[in-house]
DNA sequence: TGGCAATCCATTACCAGTTG
DNA sequence: CAACTGGTAATGGATTGCCA
């Protein structure tokens, strides 16, 4: 007799194979029941058909959840395949737990801190560290030392619990022992290393000096709005991008007055910007550069990401790049 | 209990191919 | 050729587990 209920793995395969079958196609569900081990043609349109009507339900408004058969059932050391007794009870606690967070939908204990986690709450949001917070932390460490996160969270940044302090510490010390070469690291917070630095470019973009010919650079590093960090670069007019996790995309209109090779790391730029997002209405004078992302566009990338595998898969993408590297 | 390391996971940066 | 697209990698904040 086949099995009524549908776990969560079958559930997922099954919405995989919908992401990659044609359902227009003689004999698709005959296709589809036959990869679902356990799954009957029927069971599989019948699931199919509650599929589109829990979108439905979503669509409206309302978030009714798909019964899943729980996968604790015969959750034990033996299936999982953790013989060894004390660290294989530990992957499984610790499994346990994972599956519990997942399958409860984000319901979690209070963390201590104030923050209440309700059934339709995910993960708290991040709140990204600023500037001004991060040169308190950095006066801060200097003041206590590593460690003290309480002293510093106390005294320097009101804003910030230890455990927040901790974690941004965490990160910190990870990206200065980091062995990573700087050509190749994204700017970060974490690259203002002292209490008083000022904002600097820190990589310019790969094809820099094509553009440069060109009279056009595109440069990527930090930068806020309003600011104007000193320039030296050579004496032509540029139009020059910055982005960077403080700002959203600037646009930088001034004279290159020293302008340096495009792995000159470091390189000062000042000058006045713009918000990228009146760039398009900003006339002929500029330039347009690297294309960026619309948040929007990025988010229907990732949710289609997150719905199903696209049919252009990894393996294509290891071929481009094969093919580039080859070229 | 608090610090630390590891991990999770959402977001962002970047890149190359495609398209108009 | 600029803009767009779709992919991966890097990043960062929150969380968890371990241990002194």
């Amino acid at each position: 007799m086949e099995n009524e209920e549908w776990t969560r793995e079958e559930n997922n395969f099954f919405e995989n194979l919908l992401a990659i079958l044609n359902l227009d196609e003689p004999k698709s569900w005959e296709k589809i029941a036959a990869q679902v081990p356990g799954k009957t043609v029927e069971q599989v349109q019948k699931h199919y058909e509650a599929l589109v009507e829990d979108l439905k339900l979503i669509e409206s408004g309302s978030f009714p959840l798909p019964h899943y058969r729980e996968e604790k059932e015969g959750f034990s050391k033996e299936v999982m395949g953790y013989g060894e007794e004390t660290e294989g009870m530990k992957k499984e606690t610790k499994v346990m737990k994972k599956d519990i967070r997942e399958g409860t939908e984000g319901m979690r204990k209070d963390d201590g801190e104030g923050t209440q986690v309700n059934d339709h709450q995910q993960r708290k949001k991040g709140t990204p560290w600023t500037e001004d917070e991060h040169r308190l932390f950095l006066a801060g460490l200097k003041h206590y030392g590593k460690g003290d996160w309480r002293s510093i969270s106390r005294n320097y940044i009101k804003s910030r619990t230890p455990t927040q302090v901790a974690s941004h510490a965490q990160k910190y010390f990870i990206r200065r022992n980091s062995s990573r070469t700087k050509e190749r690291r994204r700017p970060s917070i974490h690259d203002i290393t002292g209490a008083n630095g000022s904002a600097h470019v820190t990589r310019i973009n790969s094809n820099a000096a094509e553009l440069a010919s060109n009279n056009q650079i595109c440069i990527v590093g930090h930068a806020t709005q309003g600011q104007a960090p000193n320039i030296q670069m050579g004496g032509r007019r540029a139009q020059v991008y910055l982005s960077g996790p403080m700002s959203n995309q600037y646009k930088y209109n001034g004279i290159l007055e020293n302008l340096h090779p495009p792995d000159h790391h470091q390189s000062m730029v000042s000058g006045s910007y713009q918000p990228s997002s009146t760039m398009d209405t900003m006339g002929s004078d500029y330039v347009h550069g690297p294309s960026v992302h619309s948040p929007s566009n990025h988010q229907s990338t990732m949710h289609m990401r997150r719905a199903g595998p696209s049919h252009s898969s990894a393996s294509n993408h290891q071929l481009r790049m094969h093919k580039r590297t080859e070229r």
